[in-house]
DNA sequence: GTCTATAAGGAGATAGAC
DNA sequence: GTCTATCTCCTTATAGAC
């Protein structure tokens, strides 16, 4: 019998509407965030009904919980792909840039907590801890080398340059610019990096 | 008759009471956030009772939205305050710094509104959108007086630094900065002013 | 496992006594 | 004008048939 019975079709056809309520979870969080998303709303999304949606995520939260934990998942795949030739500027530049398009594609940040409910709920949940700690420990090391070798300036403490990093992945000014102006996302993105790195006065 | 006796005391006792309330609600808004806050909290802050609330307030959007402009004029006022030897570059710095300080000090930030329920509520208020747009004119000014100096990078599209200038006044790396690490206020100020400006890179 | 129907509880808003 | 008590609606979560 070989190991690949173990995932039987219907175990098959539960990951797959698993990750599509999960997906049409990560939508409407985008679209009314947390507290304005109905369990019905995703249900809707989705094509079932509510109750089963409770045969695959018990409540509300453990739902928002494992979809923020798979966004976070694909930010560390994607710190893993990383070419290694960049220097860490370069790594922590392409990071961000990543981080914009998911955003201007209409997924969420990865570090989208604004609500204190969320927050706190995230902060209780090992899962999602462990993964942002392992998250924090890469970009705090290429915060630290970028420093030492002067790319990232040596002045600031590296909790100031690492907090503010995260900020920029969820920074509004990215939405303000894709509803009220014209800009391409390509210029949007180009532009945020800038103010970024080089900071409103620019002339780096 | 005095044109002052249309001022009764109990008018004022009224007006005391209801700043008392855009208070508490300004309080609990920047702790709870405006989906968890309750009318029931406000009430409870102020010492009174809910329908008393409903005195003042017709509803909870027109108490927020009240709470909002009294920020927003806030921020008017201390534009109409700065000293007018200090350059563009300066007042925006100024200004930024006035804001900042006031979130470390428990308020809230003049561009509140992360959550999607509450940023189509104050669209839809016309005296809150006419502050905002007597406030965007003078900083709008501010910005393009500074980028014509040399002050802002000039290369960059005179909405992008508006917005991420906006965006910086509500930096979730303050609450951050304030939470997770001993830094006093003043430090905190003036490293995220730093970024502000110069970046994460530095090297202005 | 999926649905229809419903319980349980919270929060905005109000009726009516004082 | 203020309070106690209440209405109403909405949302999370579940019971029970198929």
């Amino acid at each position: 019998m070989s190991i690949l019975s173990k995932f039987s079709f219907k175990d098959q056809a539960f990951k797959l509407r698993e990750n599509a309520i999960l997906d049409a979870a990560t939508a409407v969080l985008g679209t009314k965030g947390y507290d304005l998303m109905t369990m019905d709303d995703v249900a809707g999304a989705v094509g079932i009904s509510k109750p089963s949606l409770y045969k695959h995520f018990k409540s509300k939260e453990e739902l928002v919980s494992e979809a923020l934990i798979r966004l976070l998942d694909g930010a560390i795949d994607q710190v893993a792909k990383l070419d290694p030739a960049l220097n860490p500027l370069q790594k922590l530049s392409a990071l961000l840039e990543w981080a914009l398009r998911v955003r201007l594609g209409g997924g969420l940040p990865f570090l989208p907590s604004t609500s204190p409910h969320v927050r706190d709920m995230l902060m209780r949940n090992v899962k999602y801890m462990l993964r942002v700690a392992k998250l924090n420990r890469q970009l705090e090391g290429l915060v630290q080398q970028a420093q030492k070798a002067n790319l990232l300036n040596p002045a600031l403490p590296s909790d100031v340059i690492l907090f503010s990093y995260y900020a920029r992945t969820c920074d509004p000014a990215v939405d303000f610019l894709q509803k009220f102006t014209k800009l391409p996302d390509d210029d949007v993105v180009r532009h945020m990096l800038t103010v970024a790195f080089q900071g409103l006065s620019g002339t780096p």
